[in-house]
DNA sequence: TGGGCTTAACTCACGCCTTGAAGGAACAAA
DNA sequence: TTTGTTCCTTCAAGGCGTGAGTTAAGCCCA
């Protein structure tokens, strides 16, 4: 058998690249022509990746390139949001094959059994509309709304901003008309942070953040293609942050949180307290919120603004913890605010960072617009076909899974 | 040539370890215990490594212990501080053999080119008294008070708390008399980050952040006993991290920060706003402040408890951010408050951070007082001594340094 | 005191995997 | 068709880790 790790590189090499040729698989997993040529037959024979066309290459034997299959595996990602679920379903080449959504049955905030029972119910149509592709669905991923934290009897959901107690993430999903399907959870900022590190607009940066701002404030922090998350994964709660001493309260219980502040019902309450009135809910309402300001309304601008200054003075302080070079905005509230005011958010973050850090720092929006959390959630399923833990034995060489004094730079030569 | 990457592993565990036996390098590194024989058999031959004593082990026979041979290297670490600098030599076994103060030659704040001069005086000093070491000392190591940068010219501190400009490592320090020795820079926090997490408080926790409090305020990342740190090292800046929207202003230029408020001068400057009148500088000022409070002066009392209150809400920030298990507080600052008022700032931290993580957190001082940043240093060089990156290749094993979709967690299943 | 038991540590034959050179394959240009 | 060029595979050589078997070193008890 070839060597596991091996495989598993030349394998995420090519789903990354999506095109790709052997002699940039060598160099991209530092292996030798040889064992290119070994890794390389063994995916296609396992029909994970296949030659689709040639390239040119001056004089000689022109390159093959080597492209994912996409029949090769299939992929669930959920986008769990407050009022309903986004499921959908993803070749191997990471191409939207379908996808279905649900709304609870609820008026305001939906309960768990309320969201449990859309998503079950969103997920089993898609997976009874394509019985010929259920074999080779890998797994479903969840992206969910609240801190998830891998416990010995499983995952567990605490979604404090939407007031629900500890929620077992086997509860949120009936697979039992799915087969003997795996099911991978984690926080919805973190797999809109890693889809956009995949393939979005912190693809190939070395260090970058991404927010997701929507009901709740999330963060997935990217370093060397990396995302940073403890062992038991809850890392990033940047929604509680706090940007006041005795500020406004917040649904977690503390007062001062960024959350309470730019969070949408921070903005939409801060806007009634001025006067505004939004209609409906959300989407609709932060519509109205930024039309109305547009539209001269003093006490939406002002709302707006204070809304602007306080998300700058919060990615600002992120933008000094991590560095970044790349600073990327998502979730619902996030793209609403960088639809109307983009330049204003990337002055307040760049005003609040030291300038030697906003000097190498762009801001953008995230990539897939809406269905970011999806796609990064079926990244979960999609890693662990990669490079199965199970199959994972200890790695003397895997910096990663050992005490480490100081971490050694690796083009330069020091910490520093 | 064994192979280079279990060398540096078992090398490693023993430093760390002080006291070991075969068959635990063989568990800590994954090794059978055929690869154990051999490198620990290099490893003694070297003089890095050395059998100390052996131990009973029930009925059969007794396990030899393998400790860090004291004289196989040694290191000298610098604690470059706003005032003056603390030079220390080390053994591989990590014990102080020698040490030196130097002032630097100014009333108030001093300028690089005076640091400079009390450095290479005070390395020079340290040298010279071992004309017998000089040969097997492995490197010089700087923790300096600022953000370090790597760049192509080699490193740069950026100082600006001290109001500094953009000064080259190499101009702080003139080794022409030291022989060919090797010079690596960090910033202090992270050097004390490194201290405490090989050989202090935050020895063996999977999380863990150290806050350096002293003039500036800095932040060192642990997590699986690694620091974090861009590839530039500059993450985790977190004294201009913002408490306050249009709050005092900082020596960044900004205003709010962090360290306006909790950093050396923060604290005294309201001091003195609020009436007081802070007798010299730094520690004895501090100390004054801590007196006066105990003494029933209501103005000091007001400006600790702020200072308190604030550095609460920072570090509960920081708490939600990166959810450690331990939070090591140092930094001639942070020792004289956690002297006097540690069970206040834990409860404030507590309280600024979600319970979930509160509950998860210990609170405690640095382990080497004020000689955690020159050890710290001085780890520097003994991690190039361990693992050289100019004899490393590019190793596919080695998750860190290629991109990956989701990290996967090594014990638990899924990212969460 | 010696034999048996137990644990530690070493040795070495085996095998996996990578390497790199040599050669075959595919194409362009002459 | 020949030559040159680049791509890709094959294969022998060798590095390195493995683990069973072996030797070493102590305890216990007759």
């Amino acid at each position: 058998m070839l060597r596991q790790a091996n495989r598993a590189a030349v394998l995420r090499h090519v789903i990354l690249a999506r095109e790709t040729t052997r002699s940039r698989v060598g160099d991209a997993c530092g292996l030798s022509v040889g064992s290119v040529t070994n890794v390389v037959n063994d995916l296609l024979d396992e029909g994970l990746i296949e030659e689709t066309g040639s390239m040119p290459s001056g004089a000689g034997r022109p390159t093959t390139l080597l492209s994912p299959r996409a029949e090769g595996a299939y992929f669930v990602g959920v986008d769990v949001g407050e009022q309903g679920v986004a499921v959908e379903l993803f070749d191997l080449r990471m191409n939207r094959v379908d996808r279905e959504f649900a709304r609870a049955d609820s008026d305001s905030l939906p309960e768990p059994a309320a969201i449990a029972a859309a998503l079950t119910a969103a997920v089993t149509r898609v997976w009874s509309r394509h019985p010929d592709l259920q074999e080779g669905i890998a797994g479903i991923g969840l992206g969910l709304p609240g801190v998830v934290e891998a416990e010995p009897g499983g995952d567990v959901l605490y979604a404090q901003t939407l007031g629900w107690p500890r929620v077992e993430v086997a509860d949120l999903l009936d697979v039992s008309g799915l087969g003997d399907v795996a099911v991978y959870a984690a926080n919805g900022a973190k797999t809109l942070a890693a889809a956009e590190n995949a393939f979005g607009a912190a693809r190939g940066a070395e260090r970058a953040v991404v927010a997701l701002l929507g009901r709740g404030v999330g963060l997935g922090v990217l370093q060397d293609g990396h995302l940073l998350a403890g062992r038991a994964g809850t890392a990033a709660e940047w929604g509680h942050t706090r940007v006041a001493l005795r500020g406004r309260r917040c649904a977690c219980g503390g007062s001062g949180c960024l959350e309470a502040y730019v969070g949408a019902e921070g903005i939409l309450g801060r806007w009634r307290e001025a006067g505004g009135e939004p209609d409906g809910h959300g989407w609709n309402a932060l519509g109205a919120l930024v039309e109305a300001a547009a539209g001269g309304d003093d006490a939406a601008g002002r709302v707006l603004d204070e809304t602007v200054e306080i998300l700058g003075l919060g990615l600002g302080s992120v933008v000094n913890l991590y560095n970044p070079e790349r600073l990327v905005i998502g979730g619902w509230v996030g793209l609403r605010l960088m639809e109307s005011r983009a330049a204003a958010i990337e002055v307040a973050c760049r005003d609040s960072a030291l300038p030697h850090f906003a000097s190498q720092l762009s801001v953008q929006p995230c990539a897939f617009g809406g269905d970011s959390v999806a796609l990064g959630s079926a990244l979960l399923p999609l890693e662990h076909l990669i490079d199965p833990p199970t199959a994972r034995t200890f790695r003397p060489d895997d910096g990663r899974h050992q005490h480490v004094l100081v971490p050694t730079a690796a083009p330069s030569k020091e910490m520093s």
